[in-house]
RNA sequence: GGGCGCCUAGCUCAACGGCAGAGCAAGUGACUCUUAAUCACUAGGUUCGGGGUUCGAAUCCCCGGGCGCUCACCA
């Protein structure tokens, strides 16, 4: 009694077809040149693997607050169904939301909540934060599909467990799983080494008395009633404590769940799922994804669909941690890197291969705007220096938000350089918007304006939590900075030069920079020693942003005041 | 203990059987005007170690080492 239905074939094949690469040398001479050339982008080789339509699958559990580095998972899932549609494989991206899954993290529960609802169903416990929404279940369901949709990622349809398993399609799979109980307890043993007791039946009740269902074990099934025998046992698990009532209940319609590996294999089934990217803690051998394939093999007769696993994000050479504090909440880190630039994070490298990311006190942040505009570059078909990812154009492409977004245009648009940014950022007093449309020669288009802004706000929120020492500035204005000691005679001289100039020169940018330059040639100062005199004398440092707007962004007052006391 | 990934320039990585490369950092120089910008140039390597296959190995195979993540309860 399988219970199967006729489905697609999988998209399987071999991941690793290199058809393309392999094609004769019959096409024409441009193509030839390019076989040795790098591999395609790999969601792009998935899509050509792919044969007939296609139902991409994912699903999370609304426990908690998403990270970051939880969200590579459904850039991968978002980039193969669009690279899919982009083949021209008719293909739909499903997201399911576990919401029937007990809760098990107490962290964002108040003490008194812990007692009663630790095991309870998600969906039936209530939203933490007061009554925006019906459940805790759908509180951070909101808050990740939120998230999923400022990054571009829309799935087709977004399905809750509790929905699915309410409306009886699950029944069939229920009544399957327990008919096969031994051998989904061989399955556990044999790819698992997990031992269950032979009482064990795979399904978790929801206890009638107490509304848990983290606490349930079923001790029997009837088939001829369709009823169960279960037990709230107080001792089940650690982290939550069931009330002890025995009973028999009818497993159906909603009134029970599957565990996560059945329920796994039963999905795929139900939706005829074709592609389903696991993370690597689920795709070891033994894992999750092990004990779902052989269910959906054994129990349910079913081909499970092709798997591409893929590896976390790192920071600092370490799994990130809501307890390492800075940048972990998804929400923080979207404050300082936009969804472009962390779509191209996560894309850009193999999905297999981990990604090492610090943010904190480097200029991993700048770079990765960097990296991402030099991609934009190329795709303009602007020079750009040295080498590029392969089909670096389809990274670009794929790390826009709008999935329909024209790539040209987006290519063109002017990207202002994020280092140069922050510095103008700090500089007091100076038209940022300005600055950057005198930068680009002309107008910022609308599309631009946004850009910039999404910039700005990077820029400042990077220099609040990230940004290492040496890219921070500040005007020091009490004390003269100690770095002024290190300034030679010719340099003190420049400085009372320089004074005397600007007590009579227009107090602006472009006059300021002016007269410092007109002064340092004047007395035969190469025009590095001048700037880094001046420096030190305002910044304590030895470099700085363009020291006109600088110098005129202050009080003139102190300006010439501060020359003075650091020429003598 | 099992699995996966990684180890190439100071850092981050590319090259996936055909001359070891880039970005950033560093150094030198240019610039009366983006002086943390831009431009030019320079330097930097026993590709973790040892075997093997090959005309040819960073790349493929075997052995070893190191780092990281992950699984072995639940989801």
């Amino acid at each position: 009694m399988p219970v199967s239905r006729s489905r697609r074939p999988p998209a399987r094949s071999n991941t690793r077809s290199f058809a393309s690469r392999r094609a004769t040398c019959s096409g024409p001479t441009s193509l030839r040149h390019r076989l040795p050339g790098p591999r395609v982008f790999w969601a792009d080789e998935i899509a050509a693997a792919a044969r007939g339509p296609q139902v991409v699958n994912d699903s999370k559990t609304p426990s908690g607050t998403v990270h970051v580095g939880s969200l590579r998972g459904p850039v991968v899932v978002d980039t193969i169904a669009r690279a899919l549609r982009r083949a021209g494989v008719p293909v739909e991206l499903r997201y399911g939301v576990d919401d029937l899954d007990p809760m098990d993290a107490q962290a964002l529960l108040t003490p008194d909540a812990i007692d009663r609802y630790m095991g309870v169903p998600l969906g039936h416990v209530p939203d933490p934060v007061g009554d925006c929404h019906a459940s805790y279940a759908r509180h951070f369901a909101q808050a990740f599909i939120d998230t999923f949709d400022g990054l571009g990622i829309r799935p087709d349809v977004y399905y809750w467990m509790s929905e699915i398993y309410a409306s009886g399609a699950m029944d069939r799979y229920i009544r399957a799983a327990l008919d096969a109980a031994a051998t989904i307890r061989d399955i556990y043993r044999r790819v698992a080494h997990v031992d269950h007791p032979d009482e064990w039946h795979p399904l978790f009740v929801i206890c009638t008395s107490c509304g848990r269902i983290g606490t349930t074990i079923v001790t029997g099934w009837d088939r001829a009633s369709g009823t169960v025998r279960y037990e709230c046992r107080p001792d089940l698990v650690d982290w939550a404590r069931g009330c002890g009532h025995a009973g028999t209940a009818s497993p159906f319609g909603g009134r029970a769940k599957l565990p996560y590996n059945v329920d796994w294999a039963a999905k795929w089934d139900l939706f005829g799922v074709t592609i389903e990217p696991a993370g690597k803690d689920l795709s070891t051998r033994g894992g999750s994804r092990d004990r779902s394939d052989a269910i959906a093999r054994e129990v349910f007769g079913n081909e499970p669909p092709m798997n591409v696993p893929y590896e976390f994000l790192n920071i600092g050479g370490r799994k990130m941690s809501t307890s390492r504090g800075l940048g972990a909440s998804a929400t923080q880190v979207a404050d300082v890197i936009p969804p472009e630039q962390l779509r191209t994070l996560f894309l850009r490298p193999r999905p297999k291969v981990a990604i090492e990311f610090d943010p904190d006190g480097t200029d991993a942040i700048p770079r990765l705007f960097d990296e991402s505009d030099r991609l934009a570059a190329a795709t303009a078909g602007r020079e750009v220096r040295g080498e590029l990812p392969a089909d670096h154009e389809r990274v670009f492409a794929y790390s826009l938000v709008e999935p329909d977004a024209d790539i040209a245009t987006e290519a063109a648009a002017y990207r202002p350089p994020f280092a140069h940014l922050a510095l103008l950022e700090q500089v007091p007093g100076v038209d940022v918007a300005e600055r950057v449309a005198a930068e680009k020669g002309s107008t910022l288009t609308a599309r631009e304006a946004e850009i910039l802004d999404e910039r700005r706000h990077a820029a400042r929120a990077w220099l609040e939590a990230y940004a290492p020492e040496r890219a921070r500035m500040s005007v020091v204005r009490d004390e003269l900075p100690v770095a002024v000691a290190a300034l030679d005679d010719g340099q003190r001289a420049y400085l009372r030069a320089l004074r005397d100039a600007l007590a009579e020169a227009a107090w602006n940018g472009d006059a300021v920079q002016g007269a410092i330059f007109a002064t340092a040639k004047a007395r035969d100062l190469a025009a590095g020693r001048a700037f880094a005199a001046l420096y030190a004398a305002f910044l304590g440092r030895d470099s700085g942003p363009r020291a006109g707007w600088l110098l005129a962004a202050l009080d003139r007052e102190f300006v010439l005041s501060r020359l003075v006391e650091a020429s003598a």
